[in-house]
DNA sequence: CGGTGATTTGACGCCCATCAAAGCCAGTGG
DNA sequence: CCACTGGCTTTGATGGGCGTCAAATCACCG
């Protein structure tokens, strides 16, 4: 019956097994459930915000702008991630974060997170984990841009993301479907849009992956994975399930 | 009377105001002092920890290896900071730290920080404060790596550890003592080592700033600030302290 | 005073940014 | 139904920033 759960109850889901209790109070998570037009910003840089969002459909992207205004892309979140979940636990936002494609997310004020903690420590876990996790990624996307050539940095990063949808019942071995545009892609990763376009079509003509038309697809993901060095350890998502309460 | 205070209490303070209860409790974080010899490895990659350190004296750093050898250091810690703080309260680290210089540190157990928690909500409030400035500075580092010169990232990597070290008392507006080699920054500014010291040189030149001898001056740091786009709000400590508990 | 590691400098070349322009859509309005 | 438009993709030409290789100098230490 995993289809017919939120993308976010089917990542936690992959970290502990959730009572149904537990189930409960995440379902009130997804109550106030919006949807916001493409471009639409979520979180504005410098400012302080009593809630954050679930993202149910459709992907976003936080960042921070330049003076000069170039903008570093820090993360997409795709369904089933938060959105803002650190600004609201602690401080202002130290980044924006803006709707890639239409999005429908759901808001969550801080007292409803704060609330489950004390309710539902199995679940708080799970939350922490997830934010956790989010840290790990940023840090890998570090290692990325500090280490990597443009053809790594490019593989390694549709690698993580594959494994991210995968997680949330989206895409497949083969691929998966991506909104994005090259310019998303040379903000994430430190490159000129232009130059986003070369690394594809050499990554492609050596026949290790396809983005075209919105889709991506792994020609050859063994070879690609080595290319990349990709070792998916930081997602934290290959072990085996924690036990369900009673067990 | 500040400078008695360890680096730690310094650094929370600029956040919060700790009452002498909160004050009693973060003294007992710096029990089971140890020391630890230059390049001493404390955090492993991969392993689950039940105990932090607080570093007391000396620097640390957190890295990552990659299959080739290379590293991407993704922090330095100095006195104040703690080292796999985020590792304890949730997975096995993503990333390994080892000492930069002889240190001095402390060894905090999970259930110490977790009971003061409990104990003490502001000093819990000001953990967790430090541990989302760390993750606010891995972000601007990522900005750094994706979107800056080497130039323009060695100045605003030296203006934030000027930021840092001020914070704990070490250092002033003019400069600051420096135990790193050329290949420590090389590896955190995602650089050869060879274009770290052309760098040094070029900023020296210029009359920006000179970093010689273990000791980096500030010799025109507006100008710095400016090359650098530098901007501390994501270092969160030009703000007024929060009034103490009673005010 | 030899040895080891850090700093410094030069020569060379590649990766990737920049500039420019053409092609390719999807949507819009006449 | 078709010209028009704006955003995205694609490709070429050119140049600079930074990596790599190599070697000299310097600092520290046993």
């Amino acid at each position: 019956m995993l289809t017919l759960l939120s993308p976010l109850t089917r990542k936690l889901s992959a970290y502990v097994a959730l009572s149904p209790g537990d189930l409960d109070i995440l379902a009130r998570f997804h109550k106030r459930r919006r949807s916001f037009r493409l471009g639409h910003e979520l979180v504005h840089e410098g400012q302080s915000h009593g809630s954050a969002f679930v993202l149910a459909k459709g992907w976003a992207c936080s960042y921070k702008m330049l003076p000069d205004g170039e903008r570093q892309i820090v993360d997409f979140q795709v369904p089933g991630d938060f959105i803002g979940l650190r600004s609201i636990l602690f401080r202002t936002s130290d980044h924006s974060a803006e709707a890639v494609t239409r999005i429908e997310a759901s808001e969550v004020l801080a007292s409803d997170i704060l609330d489950s903690f004390a309710q539902a420590p199995r679940l708080a876990t799970a939350v922490l984990w997830a934010a956790s996790r989010d840290e790990a990624m940023v840090v890998e996307h570090l290692v990325n841009l500090g280490r990597r050539s443009a053809d790594e940095r490019m593989a390694h990063f549709m690698l993580e993301l594959g494994a991210r949808l995968r997680l949330v019942g989206v895409g497949d071995a083969t691929g998966f479907d991506c909104p994005l545009t090259q310019y998303h892609l040379a903000d994430v990763l430190g490159l000129s849009a232009v130059h986003v376009n070369r690394v594809l079509r050499h990554l492609r003509e050596e026949g290790l992956m396809t983005f075209q038309k919105g889709r991506v697809s792994f020609d050859d993901i063994a070879r690609l994975k080595q290319l990349a060095a990709f070792d998916p350890e930081y997602l934290d998502q290959g072990r085996p399930f924690l036990p369900a309460p009673g067990a």
